[in-house]
DNA sequence: AGCTATTAATAAGG
DNA sequence: CCTTATTAATAGCT
């Protein structure tokens, strides 16, 4: 729609790329607000720009688009189970292979891109330790992965003095239930 | 556009909820394969359907959106860990239907506060389970804070499980290193 | 799922 | 940013 036919394909000028993209952006956004108050969908959409930095927008109330990101997520997560595949193969595929339907709301104010960049700084940090506990954890349950003798035994060391301190414990707990049942039977005799 | 002006409010009759949005899905999948041909923005989209449907579309080139994805995977990966999860049915579901286009749509500037908000829910997310696994960790090293001899037996099993694990482990490479040496020790002979 | 009458988006040009 | 000629999307029907 405009004065002309418009062959879609790369605006070669950065000027002109940057102005239709605003307009478009705008057409986008209307359409996708639309979207969501007729027909109630939950949306969340990401994108980056070339000459900006990523960022996502989320319907105001799309409240399972956290279980659309957790299933997306799994869905990743399996890819990567059956294949035997590491993440960015995954990626590759999701990228090359499925397509972004998406619907946006706008929401007006710009936040700054600083915290945005704080927040996903600050979450790739806890998501490598969980990563982290998560594979001591699981080294301990499946050791097939693990490969040196050395780190074998340093954790069956650490198994054992592990069992031994759970042992020792439970002793210890047994023992005080032992007491707390004598004391009851010795006031039962009293009582008698 | 249409016969008549539109209203845009949620439309309660769920077949024409349904009608219109497969109808204006595929607009704005155009208008964003559009814009990401035209002004080269990457994006990705995530949509719950009416019907509850969940789709996700990605645009190629999308390499601004890998890190989220990629972190998406991760907590996923670190979910099914530690609930020892499957949603393989869901996935499947998702990616079957999932249909296959690209579209990308992008938006410069506004960062929204609703991004802000995903985030912050993220981390006090991954935050609560980096605290509940260092808690299992601790406990295992030191059972003396744990109270109930029940679970005590539990994790005494476990470990005894892991420890059998860990010594059959152990038995393999050894003796995956003896085939090694007398392989060593055959050609040795073999060269002299 | 198709089909037009209409409305809405927008290309080009101030 | 505006304006407006044109094209594109789609509302109401079938």
């Amino acid at each position: 729609m405009g004065r002309k036919k418009l062959k879609i394909q790369r605006l070669e000028d950065l000027k002109a790329r940057q102005a239709k993209y605003s307009k478009r952006k705008t057409g986008i956004l209307k359409k996708a607000k639309e979207l969501n108050i007729l027909c109630e969908v939950d949306v969340a959409l990401l994108f980056s720009s070339p000459s900006g930095r990523p960022t996502l927008f989320v319907g105001q109330n799309s409240t399972g688009l956290s279980s659309i990101l957790k299933r997306l997520s799994n869905l990743s997560f399996e890819e990567r189970e059956e294949r035997r595949t590491y993440t960015i193969e995954m990626l590759k595929k999701i990228y090359e292979n499925s397509e972004s339907e998406f619907d946006l709301l706008s929401l007006p104010h710009a936040t700054n891109a600083d915290t945005l960049k704080l927040y996903e700084d600050e979450l790739q940090e806890l998501k490598d330790k969980l990563v982290e506990k998560s594979k001591i954890l699981r080294d301990w349950r499946n050791p097939n992965n693990v490969e040196d003798l050395n780190q074998i035994k340093m954790m069956e060391d650490h198994l054992i003095a592990s069992l031994n301190g759970l042992r020792s414990r439970r002793n210890q707990l047994a023992m005080e239930q032992q007491i707390r049942e004598r004391e009851l039977e010795g006031n039962e005799n009293l009582e008698t």
